[in-house]
DNA sequence: ATAGTAACTATGATAATCATAGTGACAAGA
DNA sequence: TCTTGTCACTATGATTATCATAGTTACTAT
């Protein structure tokens, strides 16, 4: 569930792509997708018509959980060990929007004092993650 | 795994009372908590040694995940849906233990103003969390 | 007519979890 | 001494969940 709900943290809303960089299969993923619609956390909609396609949006309860999914990832980048990456950044990279700064782990941005929520912050899988994700597509 | 690390943030940390208060078997409790110290979070101590009995710590790693269990109760305070129950301190209510105020789901104390960390709070099983967990012991 | 894409569903094998019962080392009371 | 009780577990067989893999449906594009 948590895997899927980076997944849509990150933007990535098909349910292919979804499958692909969480390693799940899809009777999982489509499992767990309809939980999340039924919680109202997630919400399907057509992206097109001819052919029939569907994607997953999360709903304000759904983006509620940000904090939740960011005090994970803090506590992973303080604490939990990622063979071949040290240092910050090592599971996630959030950067603020409005000016561009990398947050850390802070909960009030370092460049310019500003309060930080879901909104405010674009998150990029780390190099590890990425090429992870990246050999499971290949 | 929240079950019993929110046993734990609770106090709870003997392990029939683990068992009891999250409705898990004996051996997933088992599994879990050597996990749990195999992964540095918990830790293992002998409160007794004739009988040998021992129970459960969380480590400074494990206290660091307070930020994440804060972060779920209060998204559930906000979000879920809990039978029976409405407003806030459905799921658990928080106590700041410097100036006895009900913080709610602040991340500041507001009758004092600090800043609430897992050292500073006192979390107590809601009503119906109670209830659910008598009912099991009886 | 064939190949490709996207969002799935179906199936059988493997692994995790559950309910329930039992164990070992002791203490406390009759 | 014998029985009962406590606490932290382990053992076993049944039930569920998950996985790997292979379709399926409804299209578009060549």
């Amino acid at each position: 569930m948590l895997l899927i709900l980076r997944e849509l943290f990150f933007g990535r809303r098909r349910f292919d792509l979804i499958a692909a960089n969480t390693g799940l299969g899809p009777q999982l993923v489509s499992a767990r997708l309809k939980m999340l619609v039924a919680e109202g956390i997630a919400e399907r909609r057509a992206y097109s018509v001819r052919p029939v396609r569907h994607d997953y949006w999360l709903t304000d309860k759904g983006k509620a959980l940000f904090d939740v999914l960011y005090a994970m990832r803090n506590w992973a980048e303080r604490w939990a060990y990622v063979p071949g990456e040290t240092g910050e950044g090592r599971v996630i990279r959030y950067v603020h929007r409005a000016c561009g700064a990398d947050v850390g782990t802070a909960k009030v941005c370092p460049g310019c004092g500003a309060e930080l929520g879901y909104g405010d912050l674009k998150g990029e899988p780390s190099p590890a993650l990425k090429a992870e994700q990246l050999a499971r597509t290949a």
